[in-house]
DNA sequence: CTTGGTTTTGAACGACTGTTCAGTTAACAT
DNA sequence: ATGTTAACTGAACAGTCGTTCAAAACCAAG
């Protein structure tokens, strides 16, 4: 047996890119071997190679196609009012990472898998986008003492949400938009009221 | 040869446990062979198995060590006022986790490699650690929404701190902590003043 | 129907994995 | 000095790892 029947880079490859990204999630890169993914894509291990030169490569390009599409998310916002941007960007954050579990998990967890050239290159486009929130608190007349600490405590404070959140739960999504949302603008508003 | 001079299980074991927080923290549990961190101790791989019985169960007690000791701190407050002990708990988990630099990152990214029993085990021990700060937000008259959601937000943004905050960099650790009990004093306190 | 390019198989490579254990040596108590 | 226990070595076990590649089978175009 060589070539299968309906066999196609367009369907196999798509297929390699979920797999893997389910199993590095669940389990760590580390943990997995490229035969689990194979065996999930319903292939042998040699046909993955048709689409990556390597293992260390997929980890990469799933993280780095991730982050690039948080970010063109993140700068096309519509940039109107300072406040109204900073509950945009708060309620934007939960969804998208909300609707990608795993990829966010890769994302935060294995930094430390990635080889020096490609951990410089995904960690340039996760300040690009902490930069986006800082030039929205910079816009505006909130009341931060440091814009810097700031933009991490909110960003990993609504990150947080992806470790318990779950759909069909005691809250909706949009009420833990709400309430974060609440938290947030409370957190840099001045101290006496609304912006 | 066999036992070499010097040789004891009150130095070893020591040794062996604070390779493994080390190497673990650094490239992940899976990533570390116990070749690894025999030859990080100075001994043959043989050797480890003095002091665990297995792989699983060195990275379990490293894990159930940290948050018992985390736990065993934040229980042992004194007890004041409200906003005092909430102030309290925002500097103690900065400063603690400031100083475990290795346990807390593997006490966050290597909850997937725990086998079910103890998986539940640590997930206890957060779930007691999360109820301190909970029942301090219970006991203060704070504006918070929803009293869980409050805590889960104030954990994550005050772990996140250990990701970025190094020694010797812009800001001292004091100055950390009271820019972070600044952010929760607000994200939590009565909308127009103090409590 | 043939040809050329795509895609996969199946097997193999050497290296590394966690774990076990008989044998050996050091430390300690008597 | 002798005997006992504690600590470690060195080798081996049966698997698994990432990666490579010739050969085989499919697809699409002429």
């Amino acid at each position: 047996m060589a070539r299968t029947t309906g066999s196609h880079s367009d369907i196999t490859g798509p297929r390699v890119r979920a797999a893997a990204l389910r199993l590095f999630a669940r389990h760590g890169f580390a943990a997995v071997s490229m035969r689990q993914i194979a065996m999930e894509v319903g292939v042998q291990v040699g046909a993955l190679y048709n689409y990556t030169p390597d293992k260390q490569t997929l980890l990469f390009e799933l993280m780095r196609d991730h982050m690039i599409e948080l970010l063109r998310a993140a700068v096309t916002f519509p940039r109107d009012m300072p406040l109204a941007d900073l509950e945009n960007f708060v309620r934007f954050h939960i969804a998208f990472h909300h609707h990608r579990p795993d990829a966010v998990f890769i994302a935060y967890m294995e930094l430390r898998n990635l080889e020096p050239d490609n951990f410089a290159e995904i960690e340039a486009l996760r300040g690009q986008y902490e930069a986006v929130l800082e030039s929205i608190l910079e816009a505006g007349r909130f009341n931060v003492a440091d814009r810097k600490i700031a933009t991490l405590a909110i960003i990993a404070m609504l990150t947080g949400v992806s470790t318990w959140f779950r759909t069909g739960g005691r809250l909706s999504l949009g009420a833990v938009q709400e309430q974060y949302w609440e938290m947030v603008r409370r957190m840099v508003g001045p101290e006496g009221g609304s912006v």
